[in-house]
DNA sequence: GCGGATCAGTCAATCGATTGACAAGCTCCG
DNA sequence: CGGAGCTTGTCAATCGATTGACTGATCCGC
C-alpha cells in the first residue's frame, strides 16, 4: 500500500499520484485523475507518514504538555485541543509534565523533531521547560497561562469568570466576602483574584479574606478550615477558584458545622457533573475549557502557516450556572 | 543537528556514527567511539524520528484510544501508560473515541503508520474499531476489558475488588445487599457484579437488589433512587461500581433522606482525592488503574518484539480503603 | 505549415538514518 | 615473506513520498 503501488495501478508515475492526491495544482486529464483516484480509494492507499514527514519537515503533529490528567480541568483542554486537531487532519502527542518530573520526554518530542509545535499547559512559572523553550525556538502556545512576551497564549477570561461568581453572591446580598484561591504564583489565580477584587470594589464592598491553597480537593478543605480560623468577623460567602477546591471545601464546612448555604454561600470555579451532585449542589462559573484548548491548536496552526497571530482570550463568556449553595444571608 | 554534522565534527563516516550510537555491534576504536560520543554529545544531536521510522518500519509511538478524558479512571489508565511508554522510550499520541465518534482518527494513526501498536482502553463491546482491529491486523492490547479469543488484553482483577468491598459490608454485619453497577454489557460491570455475588452467595446471604445505571455522576444517581424504589425489603448497604457513581448515589440519598451511613452504607469503587472529601467521606475499594496502563504497554512491547505472551490480571490486590460510609446496620 | 504556448505527465534529487557488503591496514604465525 | 584473519571503518542501497526541472505532444494563430 505505498504510493508505487497505486502509480502502478493506475499506470502512471509516482510523482503524478504524489501530485494529484496532494492536490498540488498539476494539470492531469481527468481520465487520468480518476484512474488515480480510484486506485487510491480501492488499495486504501495513505501517505506514509514518516516519508512524508522525512521530505516536508512537518509531520503533522503537535505535542502536549499537560501537569496532571487527571484534573478535570486539563481533561476538558486536553478533549478541545484534540478535537480541534483531529478536525485538521493532526495528531496529538500527549505528555504528563508536572514541575518535579525531568523535562526528558520534553526533549524527546522536541530534538527528534516528532511534533510541528507545542501546546504547552503547565501552569507553574518556575516550570524548568520555560527556559528549554526559549533556546529550543519551537513554535509553542500556553494555554491557561499568560506566557512571557515573546509568546503567544490562550487563556479563558478569568477575570470576568470571578467577577461573575462574586456578582452572584454581591447581588444574594452579601457583604462580606472571602475567596479561596489557588496558589498565587499561579496565572489563573492571579487573574481571579483580580476579578473577584474588581467586582468587590465596584459594589463598594470592605475588603474580603483572601485564603489560597492548592488546585485540589485537600487544597481547598485546608483552605476553608483556614479560612474559618482567620480571627474578625466571618465571611458569610466564598468563591473558590476551582471546582475540586470547591468541594474540598464544603466537605471542611460540613465538617466544622458550617451550613451551606445557611451560615455560608458557595459559589465554586469550573461547572462540571460532580457539582451537580455535591451536597449542597454547587452553584458554579462555568468556563469553556475546551474552546481554550481548540483555539491553542487554531493559533499555533496560524503561527506555523506564518499567519499573524497574537495571544487570544476565550470569546465565549463565563456563565453562571445556579444550583442551591447560594443564598441571602441570615439577617 | 543531524547525523552528518556529528560525522563530520568526529571526522569519521555517517554510518559509524550511526552504528556508534544505536550500539551496533560494531568494532570501532575507544578513541573514535568517544570523538563520536563527544561531538553528538556537544551538538546535542538526537536522530530524526521520521527518518528513523522510515528506515526500520518501526516509529516508536503507541496510539491510545480512550472514550472519555474527563473520566477519572481513564485518566489514571492513560497516566500509567504514558509513564511506562516514557522510560521505554516510546511516545503515546492519544485519541479520545467514544462510540459514537466515526473511527477516522483510528484509520489515520494506523493506515499512515504513525505508531507500532495499539492501546485500547473503550470499553463498548459493540464500537465499530473492534471489527477494524481484525481487519488491519495492528498490534494491539485491551485495556480494562477483555478481547475476544484472538487478542490480549490487560484487567484489573474487578472480581476480587467487588469481593473485597462486598466483604466489608458483610463483616459490618450487614445481611440485605445491593449492588449499583455499570452498565451490563461492559465487561467490567459483569466482573464486578460476578465478584460481588460470589462473595454473597459464599456468606449465605439472600439475593441482592442489583440495579444499573451509566458510570457517572448521572447515572450512580438515578440508578440509587431506582433501588429506592424498588418494592420489598430495601437493603441496608450497596456497592457502587465506580467512584462518580458512588457521589451520585451519595447525592440521591441524601435527598431521600436515607442517612449514610445510619439507614445505608455505602462502598466505592475506585478510591480518589474526591472519595475523602464525600460527605459522608467514602469507603473505596481502590484499584490500581496505573498499573494496569503500564502493564499494557508492557504487554504491546513484547508483542511487538515477538516474545510469547498472554493475557494478563494486574497482579496488586485490590485494597480497601475505610472511611466513614459504612456502619453496623441499625438493629 | 511553423513557432510559440500550453498540456500532461516523467525524471531524478532529496529528506536523515540504517545496514549488509566490502575494503584497507595491521598482526601473527609458520 | 606471504597469506589468513582480525580490526576499523567506508560505500551505497534503501525506506516512501515530494517537487522542481524537464520533455513530448498537442494546439493555436497567422
Amino acid at each position: 500500500m505505498t504510493i508505487r503501488d497505486v502509480a502502478a495501478a493506475a499506470g502512471v508515475d509516482i510523482s503524478t499520484v504524489s501530485k494529484v492526491l496532494s492536490g498540488a495544482n498539476i494539470s492531469v486529464r481527468d481520465a487520468t485523475r480518476a484512474r488515480i483516484e480510484a486506485a487510491a480509494a480501492s488499495l486504501n492507499y495513505r501517505p506514509n507518514a514518516s516519508a512524508r514527514s522525512l521530505r516536508m519537515s512537518r509531520t503533522g503533529a503537535f505535542g502536549m504538555l499537560v501537569p496532571d490528567f487527571t484534573n478535570p480541568v486539563y481533561a476538558e483542554i486536553v478533549r478541545g485541543a484534540v478535537r480541534e486537531a483531529e478536525s485538521r487532519g493532526r495528531v496529538i502527542l500527549l505528555a504528563e509534565l508536572d514541575p518535579s518530573h525531568s523535562p526528558a520526554i520534553y526533549l524527546r518530542l522536541v530534538q527528534e523533531r516528532r511534533i510541528d509545535g507545542l501546546l504547552v499547559a503547565t501552569a507553574r512559572s518556575q516550570s524548568p521547560i520555560l527556559s528549554l523553550l526559549e533556546t529550543d525556538e519551537v513554535p509553542h502556545v500556553f494555554i491557561n497561562r499568560r506566557g512571557t512576551a515573546s509568546s503567544l497564549s490562550v487563556v479563558n477570561d478569568d477575570e470576568e469568570g470571578a467577577a461573575v461568581g462574586a456578582r452572584a453572591l454581591i447581588e444574594a446580598g452579601h457583604r462580606r466576602l472571602g475567596i479561596i484561591n489557588g496558589p498565587p504564583d499561579i496565572d489563573t489565580a492571579q487573574r481571579r483574584l483580580a476579578g473577584f477584587e474588581r467586582a468587590r470594589e465596584q459594589a463598594g464592598l470592605p475588603p474580603a479574606v483572601v485564603v489560597s491553597g492548592a488546585y485540589s480537593a485537600g487544597g481547598g478543605h485546608s483552605a476553608a478550615r483556614e479560612l474559618l480560623a482567620r480571627p474578625g468577623e466571618r465571611p458569610t460567602a466564598v468563591l473558590v477558584s476551582n471546582l475540586t477546591m470547591a468541594l474540598g471545601a464544603l466537605a471542611a464546612f460540613a465538617e466544622c458545622g458550617v451550613a451551606v448555604p445557611g451560615d455560608m454561600s458557595v459559589v465554586g470555579f469550573d461547572d462540571g457533573e460532580l457539582a451537580a451532585v455535591a451536597q449542597p449542589p454547587l452553584t458554579c462559573v462555568a468556563m469553556p475549557h475546551d474552546q481554550m484548548g481548540a483555539m491553542a491548536v487554531e493559533l499555533l496552526e496560524s503561527v506555523l502557516a506564518g499567519e499573524p497571530a497574537a495571544s487570544a482570550v476565550v470569546p465565549t463568556p463565563p456563565t453562571l450556572v445556579f444550583r442551591s449553595s447560594v443564598a441571602p444571608p441570615r439577617i
